[in-house]
DNA sequence: ATACATGCAAATCCTTTGCTCACTA
DNA sequence: TAGTGAGCAAAGGATTTGCATGTAT
């Protein structure tokens, strides 16, 4: 429905193709954090003659203009989520795979202090728990 | 001059060949975050007769130990570091590279309620900045 | 029309593995 | 000596790239 990638894309003046317009849209529909086999997957169920390395060439390109950011959440494989989400930190379930996102805008901010005292200007923070669950 | 690796290795029941010993005390000896082939490098520095595949096997296994820390970093290379080391979080130049080693303890006791308002036990948490230097 | 995107297959990079021989406990 | 560990080379998985062709602007 969204199609705010999409959106982006133009925004930054990219040429919007036929395999382009699929995979931003997958990737506005995605409410999960597909790596780019699962993102490839997707996209040839709307168009089966996307190939693998257009997927891999569009998330590089989408990255380098900061519309997606990647996450590396322990697997081998990379994956991809809209910069634009509004949960950026990420609670890893060992067992199952299973992430969960949060938000923590006092740790954040108590992080950026702490680069700032080092002389960074942070652009990006990246918040990963890993463990496993005890209740519910 | 710090052989608190190799102690570990003892403890944990390892057996301490050569070169597992001589990569040990890179380890020990690294204040950095050397990537795999940065410590095979270290390694055959000592001895040269040591492959980059027993460098592979000792860091899988020093980590499934509990002894060194994956660290991803951005790059498309593993890093590892002692588990022991005191500061956990890392501040990221995206011009130089540079990497600069933080705590951040109330930050962490933050994000652990949230995780346990999840229900999760938290075991590892991973927290990287990236930025530019702006002063200094 | 021009510059850029795509598909395909081959190449690359990092990491793991099979096998045989060597060594530690 | 029994059981691992090591070295080498080959395999593997993820990602990138060269090249000829197609397409958006």
């Amino acid at each position: 429905m969204d199609i705010s990638i999409e959106r982006l894309c133009i925004e930054n003046g990219l040429k919007m193709t036929g395999p382009r317009r699929v995979i931003a849209r997958v990737l506005s529909e995605a409410t999960d954090h597909p790596d780019v086999d699962e993102l490839h997957r997707r996209a040839t169920r709307v168009d089966s003659r996307i190939s693998l390395a257009t997927v891999y060439r569009t998330v590089r390109l989408l990255e380098s203009k900061g519309i997606l950011s990647r996450r590396d959440l322990g697997s081998r494989r990379a994956r991809y989520e809209a910069s634009g989400d509004k949960h950026h930190f990420h609670l890893v379930d060992k067992e199952s795979g299973t992430i969960v996102e949060f938000d923590a805008p006092q740790a954040e901010a108590m992080l950026r202090e702490i680069a700032k005292a080092q002389g960074f200007e942070v652009d990006t923070i990246k918040i990963e728990l890993f463990g496993r669950r005890t209740a519910k």
